[in-house]
Parts: C-alpha cells; sequence; structure tokens
DNA sequence: CTCGGTGCAAATGCTTTGCAATGTC
DNA sequence: GACATTGCAAAGCATTTGCACCGAG
C-alpha cells in the first residue's frame, strides 16, 4: 500500500547517510512491506529465497538495522532468543501484550502511556528514540484452557 | 540487608515445586543479593569465582531462572545480546530509561502506567505476570558531549 | 576507478545440553 | 537407593565478521 512512500523514506535515507542505493536493499524492502505482522530475519531470508529471490543473510541482517534507523520498521525482543520486526511505517506508535503459554501477541495504543512517557523524559532531561512496553501474561483463551 | 527473607521465600517456593535444596543454589542467591543495579549471569559467575565460591555456568543459569520464577529477582534484554538481572525482592516496580550512547541506565516509578496496564489487562482479559517499559535514547549528558 | 556492499562460510558469544558423578530426600 | 542436580565441555543458535568479488557513484 504504502510501498511507494516506503521506497521514497529510504532512499531519502540512504542517500542522506551516503549509504549506497543497491537492488538488494530494495528487494528486502519489499519483502518487509509485504510482510504482515511480526517476523523475524530468518522468516524475512527464507520468504525471500522461497519467491525466488538471493540475497544473503548478512544482507538481510544490515538492512533491516537500516530500516530501523530510519524508521520504517521496529525491532523488539518478545523474550526469545531472536529479535523481530515489524512494519512500522505509517502506523501508530503501540505496545504489546505477550502471552506465554501460546505466544499470542495482542497489541495496544495509550495516549496516557505516551504522555507518562514524555514526562519521564522531560524531567530526566532525557531524548527519547524508541519506547517499548512489553505486558508478559496469560491471554483469555489460554486461561480458560487451565 | 533481606537477605534472611529472601532465603525464606526461596526455599519456600522450591519446597512447593520439589526442587531440591542445594547449597550452589543458595550460594547463588547470597551473590545476587550482594549485588547492586544490574549484572548479567557471566559477571555473576566471575564475581563467585573470585571470591572462592565454585558453580558452574551451567547452574548460574539454571538458578538465575529459578530466582525470576519466585520473583525474588527481575530479567531484562536492554538491546544487547545477552540478558541482564537485578534483585526485584521488596522493590516497587520501576522502569528503565537507557542511554544508547554510554549505556546508563535511568530506573523511574510510575503509578500511573501501572494503572494504564492494569486497564489494558482487564480489558482484555489478560492475566500479567510481568511487565517493561524501556525508553531508549540518549541521557543528558550524553546530549551536551555532541 | 574507488570504495562501499554483497555472498559465503567461518567465527563469535550467550545460553543450553549430554552425560557421568554427586548428594538430596 | 532413586533420581534431581551438578560440572564440564561440547553443541546450538542468532548474529556478525573476514575476505574476495562486484557494482554504484
Amino acid at each position: 500500500m504504502n510501498l511507494q512512500l516506503a521506497k521514497e523514506r529510504f532512499t531519502q535515507y540512504l542517500k542522506s547517510g551516503n549509504y549506497r542505493i543497491t537492488p538488494e536493499r530494495f528487494v528486502i524492502l519489499d519483502s518487509v512491506m509485504q510482510t504482515d505482522g511480526h517476523f523475524d530475519a530468518d522468516e524475512l531470508f527464507s520468504q525471500m529465497k522461497t519467491g525466488g529471490q538471493k540475497v544473503s543473510r548478512a544482507t538481510v541482517y544490515n538492512t533491516l538495522d537500516l530500516l530501523q534507523d530510519c524508521g520504517l520498521i521496529s525491532k523488539y525482543r518478545f523474550g526469545e532468543n531472536h529479535s523481530r520486526y515489524e512494519k512500522a511505517f505509517g502506523r501508530p506508535h503501540h505496545h504489546h501484550l505477550i502471552c506465554l503459554e501460546c505466544g499470542d501477541i495482542i497489541e495496544f495504543v495509550s495516549e496516557k502511556i505516551e504522555k507518562v512517557e514524555r514526562e519521564v523524559c522531560t524531567s530526566n532531561s532525557f531524548k527519547a528514540q524508541t519506547t517499548t512496553l512489553q505486558i508478559f501474561g496469560t491471554c483469555a483463551r489460554c486461561q480458560k484452557d487451565e
């Protein structure tokens, strides 16, 4: 949907940082934009491999970092031993409820939390870049199953 | 300070879970309670080694998990490639501002955030176990240095 | 033509595991 | 005694790195 805008933003970012415009980087951006929900580096790598696109794992990791830097994706660590990502472009800032039983992830938005975050940063003269709020526990479905 | 109470709690937890009361587990608890601030598994391991206590790394990891399960310590992932822990016993629930430049970590407490968390959990019928709010950015000192 | 980027495979570093020995219950 | 726990070293796994080749600027 916003693929075109995302491409423009990435191009801008690459140019302004004196990074090169390589086909691999845009193949990865395409793949990311086609993905809904959370994904990890290896899922993306496999997905591209299956789709006939050939980029090395190293390039995937490298590019995901760039995409995070320019705000097109967010990077999370949901208590697992690997990082997960999701599109951030054009999406409101949100947080996560993570079910420890089934791994399901529920998103929520809270203006109150954003406000407290701003207050905390101001009173500590801290310049925020990204914030993550994660609530680990048991989802409604898993509570019934117990 | 609360060492005695912590030991009692750990003992209770071990007994109720049919885990064995081993000296190693309590050597590790001692070491944890002596530590202020955040620490990682390897720091704890080295600290005990230096102190003449001999426990294997595997046992350290195993025991840290148990201590987390019974609420004596908290486990975090501050964007690094390893987990960090801190005493949780008798401490109010708090969150972290993490400086991406110098790695400094500032703690803060917010009743408002706790309240929103409770509301979100209720409206999603979600049973919370632990929550983490992390704000990554640049601390006051590092902003000046730029 | 220069030097950043890529692919590959090997390396890294945290954490877990396999297995024999040990010690709790 | 039975079997969970330990120690050690080896294995796992996500991510990074070294290096030769490639291609964007």
